[in-house]
DNA sequence: TGCCAGGCCCTCTTTAGGGCCTT
């Protein structure tokens, strides 16, 4: 028997941000639709095979303004920018962010299993950062899932044996495209990416499911990114 | 001036190199 209980709620995210690590970013947008296990174990696929969207879907997506420049490359694929936030009057990612976000997972069953696609590499440690310069916490019990990995090991396992045609892309759009030969739409906004990420995770659910259960990785394991940087002081 | 992620995976590999993946 498993000393991890099954997570009972999976929260498909996404982040937008300044740049990649190398740039230590910050978050720009979040986006999370909160899907119960049994709608994951219950889906339908429509005449053409693509999933259909679960019913009961708790989605929240906010834009915050960060407090350093985007880089140029992110400004121009997110469409995000310092100027378009600050006339949008948005606020940084603050306390209010954290309670509503708090509040948007509360509402859900736990257990908790965050889902995002190379998520332990970029997302996760992202959102840990942020939580942590502000002292917040997520349930304790929170598991995390990477589909990058994930699909990576078990396309893996499935061809063992024979020898893989040529290299194939893990990208979540490379993914979208294989599995249902479209485009993914609104690709680079938050909630346009975790509606892809839910339709990829959907077509393997049965798999994906199974390989949460069998090796949970804990949110708590989860290290920043990278140390914020003080905040700045009143005596300068 | 030079600094400017990093863990994983594949292969023309293992005494290594290079591309992917996230913005």
């Amino acid at each position: 028997m498993s000393e991890t209980p099954r997570a009972k709620t999976f929260v498909f995210m996404d982040l937008e941000a300044t740049g990649l690590p190398n740039v230590d970013p910050e978050i720009a947008e979040i986006s999370l639709f909160a899907v119960h296990r049994s709608s994951l174990e219950n889906f339908v696929r429509d005449d053409k095979g693509m999933p259909v969207l679960p019913r009961v879907l708790d989605k929240l997506t906010l834009c915050m303004s960060p407090q350093r420049p985007f880089s140029a490359k992110a400004s121009e694929i997110t469409g995000l920018s310092s100027e378009g936030l600050a006339r949008c009057q948005k606020a940084s990612f603050d306390g209010a962010v954290v309670r509503t976000l708090q509040a948007f997972l509360s509402r859900q069953e736990g257990p908790l299993c965050l889902v995002a696609h190379n998520g332990f590499d970029y997302d996760f440690p992202l959102l840990c950062t942020e939580l942590q310069r502000l002292g917040a916490h997520l349930p304790p019990d929170t598991i995390c899932l990477d589909t990058l990995p994930a699909l990576r090991g078990l396309d893996r396992a499935h061809s063992h044996g024979t020898r893989a045609q040529g290299r194939k892309g893990y990208s979540l759009g490379s993914l979208f495209h294989r599995y249902f030969q479209l485009e993914p739409s609104a690709a680079h906004s938050a909630e346009g990416d975790v509606y892809t990420l839910l339709m990829v995770f959907l077509h393997r659910a049965g798999e994906l499911l199974a390989w949460a259960d069998e090796q949970p990785h804990h949110w708590a394991h989860i290290g920043p990114m990278y140390t914020p940087p003080e905040p700045l002081s009143l005596h300068d």
